[in-house]
DNA sequence: CTTGAAAATGAACAAACGTTCATTTACTTT
DNA sequence: AAAGTAAATGAACGTTTGTTCATTTTCAAG
């Protein structure tokens, strides 16, 4: 009883090796479904990506649903917990500290954002849910403060949650057109993009 | 020659009953694939749907892919040619018009919209770029509008193509969440989003 | 009624799929 | 060095896949 707080877990069985090749497998996994979809990707594809025989991916997840799932869940709650360590200048308005936030992450996760919206439909009714309730709280942000906005006069709109959708459907989007290295930077999509949600949003003069 | 234009088509060997079938394929096609996706569609649950054996389904399409390709061009020129005959009254702003237009139009045709942004990774090299030669040229649309808004001080924006994307996968993204009989109706959506847009690329006061 | 082409059948093909499993290899702890 | 567990192998399983094809059915035109 009183060892249960402090054990250490012995080391010996925690698997190093095995962690590592779970985390090559996730790796290999998500650049393959990004580019050609879960339904269109084989176990044996991912195998061979990672080094190893089909079977062997056995001994890390239970089934390919399993390791969809598992990207899927990992890139919610990691999207929440960045926002939580989001830091901006205390005087910055929240719309703004929600719009430079969600590009930045999101121009720089593509593949996790793209398969996160993508493969939704390739979830397991139970998985589905899971990620469903993720995103639902990660919407919920926008929303809190479009509310609160709102209800001080700093911002004037009609349906917070459905102009909650409306800019991020608009934000998520930029991922799928915008190439590095062409004429307009991040700090420029920034800008275009929160003139854009400010003015949406903005209280009639 | 003469009797060139006024050919009558001898109806014998245009195959009224294969028309037909080929009209059940894609619709059963488009289904399956709006609900599950198109690599998770078998052609025997095509075939099935349509009720008739899979080797039938090629007396019509020469393979799986074409369906595709047919369904997603289909959609395009259909879009395209919807816009053409859409009749606004000759004072609305174009881009009332275009918003009004877009939204109606997606919110009729759910599945031949969802396919044509979700399958378009599933479509061979040329006819990928066919349906993003077509696409190109209905965000053209508003881009053409935006300009010409700017340029005579209605609108005011930064990027005309950016904004185009911006405004498009604003309203794209409706049919997603939207759902008959709730407390919104499509009217209501409408003036929202219009609300929203209007305002986005609103010229400084 | 005959003819001929279009359409549908039903069985078959090789290939690829996710997953399993007895066995061997690798590695950490006693 | 010995023991024991975790990880990887390599072959195999039963299904399902898209597609083909010889054959039969359907049906309108002559």
């Amino acid at each position: 009883m009183a060892s249960a707080a402090a054990k250490p877990q012995s080391r010996s069985r925690t698997g190093a090796k095995g962690q590592e090749t779970a985390a090559r497998v996730r790796k290999a996994a998500l650049k393959r479904f990004a580019a050609n979809g879960y339904a269109a990707v084989s176990m044996r594809e991912i195998a061979a990506d990672v080094g190893v025989q089909p079977g062997a991916l056995y001994n890390h997840f239970p089934t390919k649903q399993d390791i969809l799932k598992d990207l899927m869940l990992a890139h919610m709650s990691e999207l929440l917990a960045a926002w939580d360590a989001a830091d901006f200048p205390a005087e910055m308005d929240p719309l703004e500290r929600f719009v430079r936030f969600h590009i930045r992450y999101h121009l720089e996760r593509t593949d996790e954002v793209f398969i996160s919206y993508m493969e939704l439909r390739n979830l397991e009714p139970d998985n589905f849910d899971a990620v469903e309730t993720e995103r639902r709280r990660y919407e919920g942000i926008l929303t809190d403060i479009l509310e609160k906005g709102s209800r001080q006069g700093r911002y004037s709109l009609r349906e917070p949650r459905v102009t909650t959708r409306a800019i991020i459907a608009m934000l998520t989007a930029i991922p799928s057109w915008y190439r590095e290295g062409g004429r307009l930077s991040r700090q420029d999509i920034e800008e275009i993009y929160l003139d854009l949600a400010r003015k949406a949003v903005a209280p009639e003069e």
